[in-house]
DNA sequence: GCGATGCTTGACGTTGACGTAAAGGGCATT
DNA sequence: AATGCCCTTTACGTCAACGTCAAGCATCGC
């Protein structure tokens, strides 16, 4: 457990943070002027305790779950200091939750895209057994693709 | 099989479909602007086919499913009239797969975020234990509540 | 003829989460 | 002194997918 970053007296520059999450300068100012972070200042630079870091961490956590920079404020402003991460992992839990119910309804579509897929695949394929039989093998492979897409078995989720 | 709908001669003002399928106007001439939707006239009125809200059909699907119109378009340009449906499914496959690493992604943040939802509760409990046992109970109560949120077997998904 | 509807086009507004450019301070190296 | 880099603020731009007027034909019933 690095006990390095609890220290209090460890402060982060915007950048560091930035290169450390990935995130912009914009983007931590952005939040600054939405209330969610107030960084002390050395003169005029911004400078982040481990606290600050602490409530990046969960801004970024929110927004990945489906909160709104708004939410997750109200969430701050709501809950004192004390268990802010509570407070969010209660919120958290029930956006994903709705997010369910929004993905189950997808998931519906997925499911009368397939069967008209395969409907489709066997109209073609009817359809090719007739008039152009020499274009069979082709279809086969088509119809392959797409039951290996349906399984999962190909394509081990390609970087970028 | 409502052959009703399939007959050419079958056409569709614009409200008819924005009621049939729950949109507005705006929308259908939003999407015509994008060059989704070429809906024939009479006069300056805007007379759809049934072609026309079968493409419909297949736009509001595709947005269903995480599609932007944008991509929607480029799916209809890329394949012609023929199988427009077999295309759009092939694009929505591999949209929800995209969609459900994000998911899995988002999973581990929520299984972090009950990880530490529990540690806190039971730094809780101990503390309380230790300096106020008198609250005890209410702290137990607060754990059953978030419990009961994570198995799910409270508030039916009320509606809004 | 008149108002109510329903259609049209055009243009500007909205929301969220920033991006991007302009203009400048501060500090270090060259 | 000049260059370069990082920081700052202010302010306007962007993108998607429409919403929201505004202004104007056209048709209907009366």
């Amino acid at each position: 457990m690095p006990t390095e970053l609890r220290r209090p007296e460890r402060t982060f520059t915007i950048r560091q943070l930035c290169t450390e999450f990935k995130a912009t300068p914009r983007a931590l100012r952005f939040y600054e002027d939405k209330g969610l972070l107030t960084p002390a200042r050395d003169g005029m630079n911004r400078v982040y305790s481990y606290k600050d870091r602490a409530r990046l961490i969960l801004i970024l956590r929110g927004k990945r779950v489906g909160l709104s920079l708004q939410e997750i404020r109200e969430i701050f402003e709501l809950y004192g200091e004390e268990d802010e991460v509570m407070a969010q992992n209660a919120h958290s839990l029930k956006k994903f939750k709705e997010k369910i119910v929004v993905l189950e309804q997808q998931r519906e579509d997925i499911d009368g895209a397939i069967a008209e897929l395969h409907e489709a695949c066997e109209r073609l394929e009817r359809h090719l057994a007739d008039k152009r039989p020499d274009l069979l093998p082709k279809a086969a492979d088509y119809d392959q693709m797409m039951r290996a897409r349906v399984d999962g078995h190909n394509e081990p989720v390609a970087a970028k």
